[in-house]
DNA sequence: CTGCTATCTTACGTTTACGTAAGGAACAGA
DNA sequence: TCTGTTCCTTACGTAAACGTAAGATAGCAG
């Protein structure tokens, strides 16, 4: 039952693993490539200690891997973009709690939609790719029927 | 203005390469690993020479791999499964004209139907990530804007 | 405190998918 | 026939993304 002071619930680096089906290697791998958020703070001695939002973050970052088949280098552009833009804001304007927040949102929206279009862009190759193939397996069926019944 | 017996038109590796978007490395590689038909006549001395539907196959072998992240195994195996009960079935009934196309055309139907299953499949995939990352997306222009107007 | 299991760092190994260089034939045009 | 370009094979090199082994340390259960 390892917890924050905030009572967030935390996980070691075995059950993260297992949880999003990656080996251990690869998320000390993706840490070690600033993948994982800049200065995870090891508390507790020196074994790693991940949120919820890490998990999220790891499955975000194998679906980007899997389904769109970006780099890590390409995927620490991505995190790049965000991170730089929220820590430049965050310095300029840090005074209340609800502005902070605001910030925070703010620099973060425009990653999710770079993702978005990341995804559309796939998705309108996979739509052209699969027009042709619909279009190849037509052409094939009638050639074979037209020789079928001579 | 090299030709076949045919009239057809064929080609020589540069242009391939500079057409198709690869290196002369690659191709030659992907025929190493008999990605390209089998047993590809090497005509005129040493020169390789590829015809149009050498070069489609190419097209399609690299779109199966940038689009849907195929490693050039899984390439080998969807190309075999086609080849194998294309040879099997030509050797068992290749009598006339007519038959032995009909057997090309029914082999290579699978074929075609499993590249379509495949592109389905990441299709639904993606549609399924593109959903989270909308709703992520609006969620956070709710907060935002909650947060703004106080 | 002890024993057992999970994690840690360090560092070399491995696979995939080509890149690249060397030395030598084969073509295509004049 | 000469020559500059294109292609050939052979073979070692490489970058990315981890795998894996070794030896030490930390955390937990009794």
């Amino acid at each position: 039952m390892t917890q924050t002071t905030t009572g967030q619930r935390l996980y070691k680096i075995g059950e993260v693993a297992e949880d999003v089906g990656i080996t251990q290697r690869t998320i000390r791998y993706y840490e070690e490539l600033g993948l994982l958020g800049a200065d995870r703070a090891r508390l507790k001695g020196s074994h790693r200690l991940f949120t919820d939002a890490d998990i999220a973050r790891l499955r975000e970052l194998v679906r980007l891997r899997n389904l769109l088949g970006l780099s890590l280098d390409e995927l620490t552009q991505l995190a790049e973009a965000a991170h730089v833009s929220q820590y430049l804001r965050v310095r300029w304007e840090s005074s209340t709690e609800d502005a902070e927040r605001t910030e925070i949102i703010e620099a973060a929206i425009p990653n999710v939609e770079r993702q978005l279009e990341l995804v559309h862009a796939r998705q309108r190759s996979l739509a052209e790719f699969e027009a042709e193939l619909t279009d190849k397996l037509a052409r094939m069926r009638e050639r074979l029927s037209a020789l079928e019944q001579q």
